[in-house]
DNA sequence: TGTACATCAGTGAACGCGCGTTCACTGATGTAC
DNA sequence: TGTACATCAGTGAACGCGCGTTCACTGATGTAC
């Protein structure tokens, strides 16, 4: 009982290791065969290890998927704050930026995108503790309005009032971004940025699910003529 | 050989019948587990008859997912068509009244949604007789377009310049819809419209999908918004 | 109208497969004295 | 530093399951004369 934390166990280390490799191999094959088709064995066995062996690391398939889903949510969500948080740009620039960050990853990645943004597993219930990595994109960008959008802009311009439920619901998110203080962010600029938001991934997943098939794939022009108007409608 | 067409003999009508139910039945399964865990035994099971029976109505289960496919997109894609042909309305209630049916139609029917909108089913590859029917909800929304947009409100307004590849892929789908004749719709309007195409989608998708849940969920109110300022984006 | 033959729907058994998970076990790694 | 005991990683066999698809068959429905 009570063994150090700095200097840890070869068993420790070991454990560690095989835990992240377990994943990683659960990660190709994820892109191999897609999250429905993943399984146990087949990782186990690549592996070289029998397949009970597993469940010393992950106590069920379902416990590792919900690690992949972390994983992915972490990794575009880093690749987003990155891209929206570069001090050096323009709120434009970092916009744009931020929008190509998460289209080339999801690209990159395409099954781990779906497994997140497409259909939900069938029988998978998400648990708790995906919320948080699920929400570093979104308040990324929420961070990035309000980091640029003045205030006269973001409350203007076209389109309808934000009241009501609406405004309610903003004023929750707004808290997520600035703690429960102060909210920094006009309910408009949130609402224009969920919207955006939806938009993004909207044209990411018609062009990876095939729904520009022989229309506007390849998207890369159209992805960009919706970036430049989405900025302009943010007022960035 | 040569039996008469306009009467049927009863086996035909069987036939014809009990191709019906399997697919009523399988529809039913889809809603229930999803289209990855759908099984033709227990279509079969359900039905009372045997797995193998079904191979007398469809080749494969590929076949049969196929057949699922083509009358999800029928059923949106006449929803679709029926909101926005409507003579009676303006064009803007045309547009909002496609838009609020197309989303009633999937939060009726979610697992049909996912099958046609979400990640596509893992080694399944579509067949050409699916681009057809996936082709009618955004052929009737340009079609409003076409019908609605003043050529001067279209192609102005605020937004990026429309050329190069993508005034090129425009100009491939309006032939779509005028015939190869004329192009009706100009490009601007085009892109626009497929934008907003792109949004709607978007929207019922992170509804559907659970991508708003701790925000803006339920959706009804940005669903709204949304689409008011949509409509303002596409002159109606 | 009645009979001989052809078509075809549905049966039941089987093939061969892979899956998630449990469990008693062995042997190596770690800990306490 | 050395020994006795506890922990835990990985094994191998097994349980029980469901799947898609094939195939030889029987019996009912249809057709030609």
């Amino acid at each position: 009982v009570g063994q150090g934390n700095a200097s840890q166990t070869a068993r420790e280390r070991a454990r560690a290791e095989l835990t992240r490799e377990i994943k990683e191999e659960a990660r190709r094959q994820l892109a191999r065969v897609g999250a429905a088709a993943l399984s146990l064995r087949s990782v186990a066995r690549e592996l070289g290890m029998v397949s009970s062996a597993l469940y010393r690391y992950y106590p069920s398939k379902e416990d590792l998927l919900t690690a992949l889903i972390i994983d992915a949510y972490n990794a575009v969500g880093e690749v987003a704050e990155e891209a929206a948080g570069l001090a050096s740009a323009s709120p434009r620039e970092r916009w744009l930026g931020a929008c190509r960050a998460i289209r080339d990853w999801a690209r990159a990645h395409p099954h781990e995108y779906a497994l997140i943004y497409g259909s939900p597993v069938p029988g998978y219930q998400a648990p708790e503790a995906t919320i948080g990595p699920g929400g570093r994109v979104p308040l990324a960008l929420v961070g990035l309005l309000r980091d640029a959008a003045p205030p006269e802009v973001a409350r203007g311009g076209a389109g309808p009032r934000v009241d009501g439920v609406l405004a309610a619901q903003a004023a929750v998110v707004a808290g997520l971004v600035t703690g429960p203080a102060g909210a920094a962010v006009p309910p408009e600029a949130l609402v224009r940025g969920a919207l955006a938001w939806t938009q993004l991934f909207g044209l990411i997943s018609f062009e990876l699910f095939g729904q520009y098939a022989g229309s506007f794939d390849p998207a890369e022009e159209l992805f960009e003529f919706a970036l430049a108007q989405m900025a302009s409608a943010l007022g960035l």
